[in-house]
DNA sequence: CTAGAACCTCAAGTAAGGTTAAGGTCAAGT
DNA sequence: ACTTGACCTTAACCTTACTTGAGGTTCTAG
């Protein structure tokens, strides 16, 4: 079980680090490979790792929970010096800005939901005065991947 | 432009319940596929819908924007009778229970946005420490696809 | 009748975020 | 030395929600 030089052990092999941080091995290499984080070799061409991974792997799984992409985490990791730890202001600039775009998903779906709520009772869905049906709020303004709702040229309420 | 029955016509073509409900007639094969839509077909092998398949598509995409996956979606348009319209009280019966979906969603973000303005001047990250690294409230308790962070029996806070 | 638009089916591709498997190497304990 | 576990790479597979393409049929207007 001790290795080597159990006392101030540098690097960490990619099964500590996956026990230490909760991801699986594979996801290690997966996340290696996308360029969020990075390790070198050992002479057997073994990874290893330094100790500012499992922050960075943190640091991923936090912001997946703020529905940020791996792409864009990425990103935001890239401006981190590598095998250098995040510093705080690093971090503030980050979880900063994933702040905002959280409380803009969480806008967005509680606008939803009170539309919903509004809609409960109605249940018209009327193209032209539902407005869950016609989403060109900030959803429409700022949406990644919205879809617009194209205008219903023939379209009257009564296609309903 | 003009077709034979202009007046009241009762069937739908797939390009016109593209163009009226505003998605892809890949997309209207691929949910007929899903079963979440149905048709009946002409002489020739057309699909032809009634007029409900505008009212579903419209739910499915209320629903979809909720973060509800499709098959559950299909679940619940399934106690519809096909060909009918969604009555007012099924509609009901759906947008609530999407409701209490979204509500709970919502809790979640909202929750980790609290833990992450907390947590922004402090940039810790501890494993025992940290809320954000800890999500032993609703989300662990609820969450569909939730990792549970295994425990840590190494890891003191000074690995990070 | 014929051109062209709209439709059909089936298969494959895409994107994200991984997981799983196959076949081979390295390292640690006995 | 030998076994076993940890590690390596590459490649294929998974899910969701679709999109795209190929090759063939049907419908509608002129």
């Amino acid at each position: 079980m001790s290795l080597k030089c159990d006392a101030k052990k540098v690097m960490l092999s990619v099964g500590e680090v996956a026990k230490r941080s909760g991801v699986s091995v594979a996801t290690l290499h997966f996340y290696e490979q996308k360029g969020l984080i990075q390790s070198q070799r050992n002479a057997g061409n073994q990874r290893r790792y330094s100790r500012d991974v499992l922050r960075r792997v943190a640091i991923i799984k936090v912001a997946q929970r703020t529905g940020i992409p791996l792409e864009q985490i990425g990103k935001a990791l890239s401006v981190l010096p590598p095998g250098q730890n995040a510093d705080q202001q690093h971090w503030q600039q980050m979880s900063e800005q994933w702040k905002v775009d959280l409380d803009l998903r969480i806008a967005q779906l509680t606008d939803l939901r009170d539309q919903l709520s509004m809609c409960i009772g109605c249940g018209c869905l009327s193209m032209t005065h539902c407005p869950l049906r016609n989403p060109q709020d900030r959803l429409a303004a700022h949406g990644a991947g919205a879809h617009f709702y194209p205008v219903a040229d023939e379209l009257t309420d009564s296609s309903l």
